[in-house]
DNA sequence: CTTACTTTCTTTACTTACTTAAGTAAGTAG
DNA sequence: CTACTTACTTAAGTAAGTAAAGAAAGTAAG
């Protein structure tokens, strides 16, 4: 197989139904090399010809799209008391999904899970390119196998090689704000942008880069943006330090300082958090007016120095925005230098189900990716979507 | 000429004399490609075999070195009323330096810097790769040709195209932080390290990054560090925000305030200023102990979000680094994650000539670059070097 | 001082992944 | 019906790598 096959099959997931003549213009690629290469997918099953493009003058088109089901994958997106998932096809519709209680906690949880995942995997048929598994926390760069996650109470727990020997299957973890990033990257507005960044609002606050198309890992990770300074000498963090942003905008420190305030009971939801704000202008200007500020600024110090393109605003906490975004966008602007304000922004509603669908585009991401990964889960993601329906085109 | 001999010759650039077999390894390139690729280089002059290593149980290795003299690179640092330069060869080694009256605020700024610089090139004997010009503001990311610089008071000023056709030498832009990033990973200790970043201390706080070994520009720009918000409401800074870094922690801000203390003349020099500092604890603390203290938060912000492996310190203000340091370190620990605090810190003693020397790696960078620029000037630099000695090639 | 071994570099013959060139296919426009 | 577009295919060539084999130049052991 040529390098550009693996391009192609990107591109052809990417922007949906495209002609060969359209996709060696964008690729920089000759006509044959186009012929070759779909020729190659064809026979693999992995693209058909979809439909005849309307005649521009010569010619018509014919349109080649992906074969939705020439692989499944499946999604988790695991929090401290449940799991979230999706199955999706090769077009990241979603088969099916579940939701499941899991104890994060236990001693056996990774066992827990795999069980969890078997079930799953039973109800596959066809070929399965591997599961994702969005963690809230760091997953080690190094084998992207083992995760610390202080909201799972794992400590170094290798996740990733126990359910992938125990499934015989690719299992590819990634930070669940990193899922988002990616998610956006393949699918989203960030398919034609070098540069951008997401952030989440939640019981964290998280951060996802994407830099030159890529996700950026860092050195020693990234995007720890819950954890940068917004007050000097303020209130101690989970993490040990003084005055992080998340002390302050996260959605648990929003309702500590309702609860304070009494303005909710100590089991009042976020939900009815944001309801009792919406009717009450001093109590929203009271409980989102700092927290918006900070955020605004927090976000422009990092523009300043990333100068991006877009910004993704998501995470459970977008459900209540509109008590963020006057503050947040006056701050934000008034603290980005003049010749950096032209990125855009864009708010994300989100659910439970979404996280679990970044999840999947973890493993789809790593069977498009144009870099070869050293991690080998991922090589092997790449491997079976290569060889998923080589008994039919036997055939031919 | 393939792919690889780009990579050979940039190696054999940054690591001095190797031998073959050790580039081999190290580019990850067969024996084969590294014969062909070294004599197409040895071909064109640009090569020499330097020396024989001692054979460390069987062949000796054949150790390969720059022809120093293949070409020569001008570099320029711009300041306000004057220019420093420097001539260098292929190994950076400076041959002469130079410093000139110039005014940029003049009507033919320009015209004065293309005289300048024509009385230079008549200097070199042999190939001329190209012109870098490191310049204190912003150079357009389109055509690196337009610079905007208030501390110059140049408003898109478009120095590159007009040099470069005055002079009939590629002429090459750029900010002159990142030139120090530049030199910094083609011969400092950045070189083996992919994601590292350079702040500069003195008239302006700016900063450079390094990632995935190659400069970052943004897609509006980017390191806009001394423009990030280090105090909210603080005074108004020359960009028009407010309380950003550079009006707390410049060299013209602590000036102002050791002036308004009544510490200092109005025409004391920063030197003068130090050493008054470095015999006082209390005045020391009085001007810089702030300073340092949201230097190191800022910092910390940024390495939080991006996990570097390296921060170098640089500029005409570390040499009163002794004044921050403390403060400076104990802040910045304090605000980094635990994950993240495994980079390290190098300060970096600076004069003018490095300044200079830092915009001829702007050129040197261009030559040995494995990505092709967009850029006409920086192609036109590579061209250059591989036809430098082709009149001499030419007999073998 | 020969023989065996190691390491470096070169040569030859191949493979891979593209290209250009030339043609075929299938439409529109006059 | 003919000329012109545009889309795709086939065939042949080229560039840049590899692997395998061997030559060159040393060390080490008998």
């Amino acid at each position: 197989m040529r390098d550009s096959t693996n391009e192609v099959l990107r591109a052809i997931a990417t922007y949906g139904p495209v002609s060969r003549a359209q996709l060696a213009r964008d690729l920089g690629l000759s006509g044959p090399t186009l012929t070759q290469a779909t020729k190659y997918l064809f026979d693999r099953g992995l693209v058909t010809e979809v439909e005849q493009s309307p005649s521009t003058g010569g010619r018509p088109a014919t349109l080649l799209g992906l074969v939705a089901n020439a692989g499944q994958v499946l999604g988790v997106k695991l929090a401290e008391d449940h799991a979230v998932g999706v199955c999706v096809n090769l077009q990241s519709e979603i088969l099916w999904s579940f939701e499941e209680p899991f104890s994060s906690r236990g001693d056996d949880a990774v066992k827990e899970l795999t069980q969890l995942l078997r079930k799953q995997t039973k109800l596959i048929k066809g070929q399965l390119l591997g599961i994702g598994i969005g963690i809230p926390g760091v997953v080690s760069p190094l084998d992207s196998s083992t995760a610390d996650s202080a909201m799972l109470s794992w400590n170094k727990i290798n996740v990733g090689k126990q359910i992938s020997d125990a499934l015989n299957t690719p299992v590819l973890l990634e930070n669940d704000v990193n899922t988002l990033a990616i998610t956006e990257s393949l699918y989203g507005h960030g398919r034609d942008v070098s540069n951008f960044l997401t952030i989440t609002l939640g019981r964290g606050i998280g951060m996802g880069l994407v830099i030159n198309g890529e996700l950026y890992a860092g050195s020693y990770g990234a995007g720890e943006f819950g954890h940068v300074n917004a007050i000097s000498g303020g209130p101690e963090c989970e993490c040990g330090k003084y005055g992080c942003l998340e002390v302050i905008a996260s959605s648990p420190a929003i309702h500590a300082a309702a609860l304070a305030a009494g303005y909710i009971s100590r089991s009042a939801s976020m939900t009815k958090l944001w309801n009792i704000a919406r009717k009450d202008k001093k109590i929203a200007n009271d409980l989102f007016k700092k927290p918006a500020e900070l955020l605004g600024i927090a976000l422009a110090n990092v523009i300043n120095v990333f100068g991006p393109e877009l910004i993704f605003i998501s995470g459970e906490g977008v459900e209540g925005w509109d008590l963020w975004e006057e503050t947040f966008k006056k701050s934000l602007y008034a603290n980005v230098v003049p010749t950096m304000n032209k990125f855009d922004i864009e708010v994300d509603p989100w659910d439970d189900a979404k996280w679990a669908l970044g999840a999947t585009a973890i493993v789809l991401q790593a069977s498009l990716s144009r870099s070869q990964s050293t991690n080998a889960s991922s090589t092997e993601v790449k491997n079976r979507l290569r060889i998923a329906t080589k008994s039919e085109s036997r055939v031919s």
